[in-house]
Order: C-alpha cells, then structure tokens, then sequence
DNA sequence: TGGTGTGAAACATTTCACAGCT
DNA sequence: AGCTGTGAAATGTTTCACACCA
C-alpha cells in the first residue's frame, strides 16, 4: 500500500530501491531455515531456487549493500543472515502498540508470530470506555488518550492499526502526531500520511480481488 | 509473494502489467466511497489526490482497458467502478474454502470483510480429528481428504491457507491439484506453485521486517 | 475551459554475460 | 571449476506534454 518513497537512502551509502528492501526479509527468512537445516553455505542459485527469482537479481539485490559472497563457493549462510538482519535492523527488539481492540485488534495481539521475531507488543489501546480496562492477551487496553504519552513512555516505534474504517485515518494521524513513523495498517484505506512516515497495508480482500482477474 | 507471471493477457486484448492489474481494486474501492457520498463524477487527479499516486499514472492505467473519460468532465463514478468491477471479475461471487481451522482460520472464517465483497467461505478444512466435525462460524469441518471432491461439488475457486508453515506447501499442493488456481496464503512461506496458479501471501511479519530499515 | 488519452521521453528494475577470485 | 560482483543491455514502468474533445 502507500509508502512514503520508493527509494531507500543508506545514510552514506548508495540509493536503494525500495523494492529490493522488501525482499531482504524474504532472503533472511530462507537464509534462517537453511541454517536450522545445519546447511553453511548457499549459492544464490539455491536461493533463487527457493523463492522463485533469478541468481541475478540476488546477486544484484546483495551488492547494494556489499560483497558477502566467496567467488566459486557462495555465500556463508550465518554470516549473511547476519548481515542482512543488521541492515534492516532486525538485530534488536521493536516495541509496537495495537490500536483497536475489536475483533481483529485481539487476533493481532494474541498472534504467537511477532515475538520470535523481535517485534513485542507493549500496548493496547481503544476508544471505547467499554473496552478500556480490560485485560487482553496480558495487556490492559488504555485509552486512546493516552496514546502520545505512552509510546513516549515505553519507547513505542510502531503503530498496528486495527479500528474500523471509520477512525483509521485519524488513529493514523494521532500516531504521527506520538512520534510513529512506522504503522502496519489493517483498516481497508489508503491512508495520507506525511513524508518520512511508512506505511505497509495488510489488505486480504485487496489481495482476493486481483486474483480474481486471472480466474475470470 | 509469488506470483505466476508479472504480465496479464487480456485474451484477445492489450497485454497489461501485474502492477496495474493489482491498483484496480484500489481504484474500485475509492470510487465506492466517493459513490456513497453522492458524487457522480471524478476526475483522475481527484482520484490521485486520494490515493497518493499522479494523475497520468491512473489515467493511463485505465487506457488498458479502454476511454472510460470524457474530456473536460472527468469519469462517471458509476459507470467506471462498473467496467472495473466486471474487468477484475468483481461482478459475481466467488467461492472459497479456508484450510487449517487454528486461531487463525477461525479468525479468517468469522471475518465480516469477505462477504460484502463477494467472496463467501464455503468450506473449511483441518487435518486433526479433534477438529474435524465441529461447527464453527455455522461450517461444518471437513477433513482434508475430502478437499478435492469439495472443491469440485462446491464450485470452490479460491484456496486460503491458514495452516502451520511445516503443512504449508503440501496444503497448496493439495489444492492446485484439486484444480484451484488462486490461493490466499497467511503462512510465512513462499510456495512453490505451477505455472498458471496465483498466490498472495498475507504476512505482517515480512511487512514489518521491512520498515524496520526506514527507522533503524 | 478543463480534463482525457496517449505517444514519446525519462526513469527504474531486471537480466545478461563475463572478468575475476578462491 | 564454480560462482560472485557488476557494468552494460534489455525490459518494464512512470511521467511528460500536448492534441483533442465535450
């Protein structure tokens, strides 16, 4: 979905595209199950193999970022899971808070496949006084007015959104306005948001209704 | 994910890109809203406005598929979100069965989004005999041996996967030999499928792992 | 006047192909 | 001998800019 730029600035290093930043997680999570499988080095042959994608356009995806592989043998599998986690900075943990605790918000929080991966979910938050209060997965559900100051507090870095259509998008602008610049959206909207603030859709029904032209 | 093919023959039309073929159903949704606030016509820079992208993009988007525009007025809302609708296969129903009934099928299952759309769960599946037989969100649980005649009785043309990744690619061998050819995955994975099957992955984790570069 | 439709230009991404390293 | 890293070519996508039309 929108996303603020499709160009990635390193810092000092060179412009990466945007589309080869999403398929570095791809690369480590192969990398990670080749490892798991005692494997310690990869070609990008293999790796094109198991995601469906030229030797190539790896290889070519790696050299933005610099030369992992050994000519004639390929690449030291740990090293470069390694080294791809630091570039996206997955080499540390990530506080997110969920907003909306409905349906789809409790699903989110009680999901068992964040945590593994560095991502906890500290907060929970709603605007119904219903809802405030309560206990949920080991969170207590706060109001939404407490937003700012509780991702100030805990070192909140990304935003989940689960609220109805009707209040994504001013859910959306109250967590620029604490700071966020990081927001997983699953409200069905495409939602305005400034420069510098990404954001990533989680749209099954989108995903369906392109499918659909291919089977029509 | 993994898509069969980045190019979609219209049959006897224009040879159209995958990207364009995945903003169509962005568009139909921006014009459904504008609909349902009384407006009768848009035009491609109203349309870029809210969906952050440039006007020529959209309107040569659009020159895919034919002269939906007039010069000086802009689109008819109705009329465009119809031809949209009927080129995507969005003008009938469509069935699907959800396989793995864990957390997260059942959470898939009693989702309200899919119905509205058009896209009615009419079966769901599990392998466990613990599972199998229970009613849940008004489905009868089948067991997965009963897959391939389901598919076939009940007109089933999407698969949506919501098993563990270790039962992940043989469910979607199962269901591309059952004969669907569009499967929903939720499993972190990227499958391996045949030539002429689409997939879409559903996959916050990956999403997240991306915009963790931006902010790191 | 105002906004479409569209070739052509600009730009971005992928693939090729091969020198060079181990 | 085998596989990387990478300029250059090929391909794909977006943007420009303007003729044309309601």
């Amino acid at each position: 979905m929108a996303t603020t730029n499709n160009i990635a600035n390193t810092g000092s290093g060179p412009i990466v595209p945007e589309v080869v930043i999403q398929r570095l997680p791809r690369y480590v999570r192969v990398l990670t199950q080749f490892a798991d499988s005692g494997e310690k080095v990869i070609s990008s042959e293999q790796l094109g193999t198991r995601l469906q994608m030229t030797p190539a356009q790896i290889r070519k995806d790696l050299s933005y970022f610099g030369r992992f592989g050994k000519q004639g043998r390929g690449y030291d599998i740990a090293m470069l899971e390694g080294q791809l986690r630091t570039i996206l900075g997955l080499d540390r943990t990530w506080n997110a808070a969920v907003v909306g605790m409905g349906r789809l918000g409790r699903a989110v929080v009680s999901y068992p496949g964040f945590a593994p991966e560095g991502f906890n979910i500290l907060a929970a938050f709603d605007a119904s006084d219903d809802i405030v209060g309560q206990t949920i997965s080991g969170l207590q559900v706060r109001s939404i007015s407490e937003l700012k100051t509780s991702v100030q507090n805990l070192d909140i870095k990304i935003g989940i959104v689960t609220v109805p259509i009707e209040h994504a998008q001013e859910v959306i602008d109250a967590l620029v306005d604490a700071g966020i610049r990081s927001i997983l959206n699953y409200a069905p909207l495409s939602p305005q948001v400034p420069k510098g603030v990404t954001v990533r859709g989680i749209d099954p029904v989108l995903s369906l209704q392109s499918m659909t032209y291919y089977i029509r």
